[in-house]
DNA sequence: TCTTATTTGATTTTTATTATCAACAAGAGT
DNA sequence: ACTCTTGTTGATAATAAAAATCAAATAAGA
């Protein structure tokens, strides 16, 4: 496995050792993809073939991952951080985020194109743009039929 | 004044009182435009001439206005939540963030030009866009000069 | 294998935010 | 202007995410 190997040189490079705590964890982010894990949910399912492993530890080896760039902190106003891969890599992992304001499902864009905009900032503001995050607020599809759905109901009567 | 009339109106559309503290607490964040503040720094803000006023109440105010759309919440992961007027109704005024990954300075960017973008995932995803938020992360004109300095330094040596 | 600095688990501590509840005040109706 | 009702507030306690602590355990280079 390609990435895996990526991971194990970021750590050495960073001067950090290769545990069995951050390995399993790394592995939990890395078979979830799509999915946006809070440091709790990562721990529960860590806890599952690994139960000696502690929360403090996952929330320590997040925080480790997120400094070197091995994952992405997200924040969807719900209470605690969240966390995806980052894949620096590969720019055809680069999405963004539609947060449905009705049930708070977060589906994944796979497109980028902010090429232009990050062009007029740089030179406009003198600003060296290293990475960015886009969410879209709104409505989900299921949401908007639901709603639909609602409305028909009420002037049925 | 125009903005502070609209606030009213908000109030009273949701079925809230204006009360003092919400008045006070709302003609701080308007006095600071550009500014982020956090729940803290407009509490501290709120004392000097409204010593009467508890932090709890700043809390359910600010959580208020962002639920009628006054404010908007934003996070810049520094462990609290901060707050900006959201001027809904006025489209010069929207922005996107820049923050500074060394200082931790942020700054606005008074354009928006996503039009594209949002047509794309309208129709795509099928999802109703009602807001965004774009931040991009990097180094702010100061720092890139900075760390040029320190460069040089090194090498002169 | 040995050595040492790093890492971990269990626990406590910190801190942002929310809940609680009696006292209070805004605003509709008189 | 006065009253009454219901929403609101202040002080404080409660909650919960995240960080700090520290002795014991362990990765990885010698």
């Amino acid at each position: 496995m390609k990435f895996y190997e990526i991971f194990k040189q970021k750590l050495n490079e960073a001067g950090y050792k290769l545990t069995t705590q951050r390995r399993v964890v790394f592995e939990v982010i890395g078979a979830n993809e799509g999915k946006h894990f809070s440091p709790e949910e990562i721990y529960d399912i860590v806890k599952i073939d690994h139960p000696e492993i502690g929360l403090a530890t996952v929330y320590r080896t997040l925080k480790l991952f997120e400094k070197i760039g091995i994952i992405y902190r997200l924040n969807f106003n719900d209470g605690c951080s969240r966390f995806e891969m980052s894949h620096l890599d590969d720019e055809s992992h680069r999405h963004h985020h539609l947060v449905c304001i009705e049930c708070g499902k977060i589906l994944e864009v796979k497109i980028d194109s902010l090429q232009a905009l990050e062009s007029f900032v740089e030179k406009e503001y003198s600003f060296d743009i290293q990475n960015h995050t886009l969410k879209f607020y709104g409505l989900c599809s299921d949401c908007k039929k639901r709603r639909n759905k609602c409305k028909m109901e009420t002037t049925e009567s």
